[in-house]
DNA sequence: TCGCTGATCATCT
DNA sequence: GATGATCAGCGAA
């Protein structure tokens, strides 16, 4: 590869997401908080190797990757970037916006409002995204869909990644400034100490 | 508020 | 056969 890897611009595409929308049906929500995963040179990503799985994210952009987390959870990409850079952005957290009804019956009456989405799962569960929505094109209207953000950027804070045994320290994930909904940091028991 | 643990299975080696 | 981009519930402080 002599071409220099995008992630510069992925880095620019996972902080125009903050404030963002991500539609699907009735609910609605506003993304706080995602992570940047950048294909084959990221340790990190499930496209690190090209596998059946990781196979969707090798494919056209703005298109949902979803997988199967821990035996019970389904989380949320966005592939971006062109054919076969295999970048993706994986949701993380948000607050409801519409749909707040919906959303929570899914989640369970009890859950507070600024909890309903937050959390990779949480936030796939009170949209009603699973399995069958892999592959899904965000590009069309009728299903799930993303509004980009036309309003000025909020105030971002980058940090490394949750829960991510390699590439522990890499600041990819990227937050909205004091919003209540964003996970709390927990490194992951495998990665090796921080180097000081 | 913090830290540990069980649940549970698709995917990869 | 092991692993993991998680969550909720529990007990301790």
């Amino acid at each position: 590869m002599t071409d220099e890897y995008p992630v510069g611009s992925l880095l620019e595409f996972a902080r125009s997401l903050l404030g963002s929308r991500i539609v699907s049906g009735d609910v609605a929500v506003r993304l706080t908080e995602v992570e940047a995963y950048a294909g084959p040179l990221d340790p990190a990503s499930h496209a690190y190797n090209r596998t059946p799985r990781s196979e969707i994210m090798f494919g056209p952009p703005m298109r949902l990757y979803v997988y199967f987390s821990y035996g019970i959870h389904w989380c949320a990409n966005i592939v971006w970037g062109e054919e076969g850079t295999a970048c993706a952005v994986l949701m993380r957290a948000g607050q409801v916006v519409s749909g707040l009804d919906e959303a929570r019956r899914r989640r369970g009456a009890a859950v507070p409002e600024k909890r309903l989405a937050s959390g990779p799962a949480n936030l796939t569960k009170a949209l009603g995204i699973g399995g069958t929505d892999n592959g899904a094109d965000l590009s069309d209207a009728e299903g799930i869909h993303l509004e980009l953000r036309t309003d000025p950027a909020p105030i971002i804070v980058a940090g490394p990644r949750v829960g991510v045994s390699k590439a522990a320290d890499v600041p990819w994930r990227f937050w909205i400034a004091g919003d209540r909904s964003v996970s709390a940091y927990k490194r992951s028991p495998r990665a090796p100490a921080p180097s000081d």
